[in-house]
DNA sequence: GGTGAAAGGTCTTCAAG
DNA sequence: CTTGAAGACCTTTCACC
């Protein structure tokens, strides 16, 4: 099943606070949602089962890592050449992550830069498959983790 | 201080091990890498220190959650309306991330979108605050996390 | 859906090598 | 860095409401 899943208040709420905190432990999430341990965890495994939840990972500062800056790549090709640009990405560990786009560019690529240079080596490698259009990122203003619009229950549907 | 952190083979094969699972116990973690798990501890308490590791979260799928629609807008204004339009950004759940980034565009923002009518009340929001180019998010060909470029050569080239 | 208790596993902290 | 062990904490499972 691809559809939603159907999540109430406190599904939300535990959502939410693995979402700020994977690691803390099931009876200290109980206790700051007011639920049993044991129905936590049911719940948990529910969510982990329908494919809400994929998955826990650790939130990374990319500048400790070594890596000083980031690059947003717009890449303008035709679509015979993209399967060829999604195989050069793959190759490329800098490579983080490639949304496919609607409008005149067709791939948003984001990737991480230790130094200066080797942003030419991508974008040398890049251009190769079509036109490019780089940014780097000179911060992030916004980060935060995804939450429920509507305040109302999920039931109110159109 | 801002800069990076030294971090070692053991250090990157703990990084990598949780970046995939960070639930997952230290005495697992200590076996898959080769490492005690007082040692595991240790490294996982001098990285979280030094800020390396920032949190542990939950990887979500978007589309379960009941954002089927994801979209990148870049705005383009000039730099006094930027804090105004940053304002604007704070105030819609659904812009997850916003970049500043160089280039004609001075913000790349990304939304979620529960159905498309709800990409309407986002985009007229942000229209206020200059020129915007949305583009839809097809599909997600690539998203990993972050890895140790390799010493030697920074990236395979073809 | 909820509680509470028992059994087994995990983390931290310590010693000593 | 390692092993080993003690105590505290956590998760799972169960019976039961």
């Amino acid at each position: 099943m691809n559809s939603s899943f159907q999540l109430d208040s406190m599904d939300w709420k535990i959502v939410d606070a693995l979402q700020h905190d994977a690691r803390q432990s099931l009876s200290a999430l109980g206790k700051r949602i007011g639920l049993s341990q044991p129905a936590i965890s049911e719940r948990i495994r529910k969510l982990e089962d329908a494919g809400v939840i994929e998955g826990y990972g650790a939130r990374l500062n990319l500048q400790k890592l070594g890596y000083g800056l980031q690059a947003m790549i717009r890449l303008r090709s035709d679509h015979a050449r993209l399967p060829q640009a999604l195989k050069q990405c793959e190759a490329m560990p800098e490579v983080l992550e490639v949304l496919r786009i609607t409008g005149e560019d067709c791939l948003l690529i984001r990737c991480v830069i230790p130094r200066p240079e080797a942003l030419q080596t991508v974008v040398d490698a890049l251009a190769a498959h079509g036109n490019l259009t780089t940014s780097l990122v000179l911060s992030t203003p916004i980060a935060r983790p995804v939450a429920r619009l509507d305040t109302a229950e999920p039931s109110a549907r159109q």
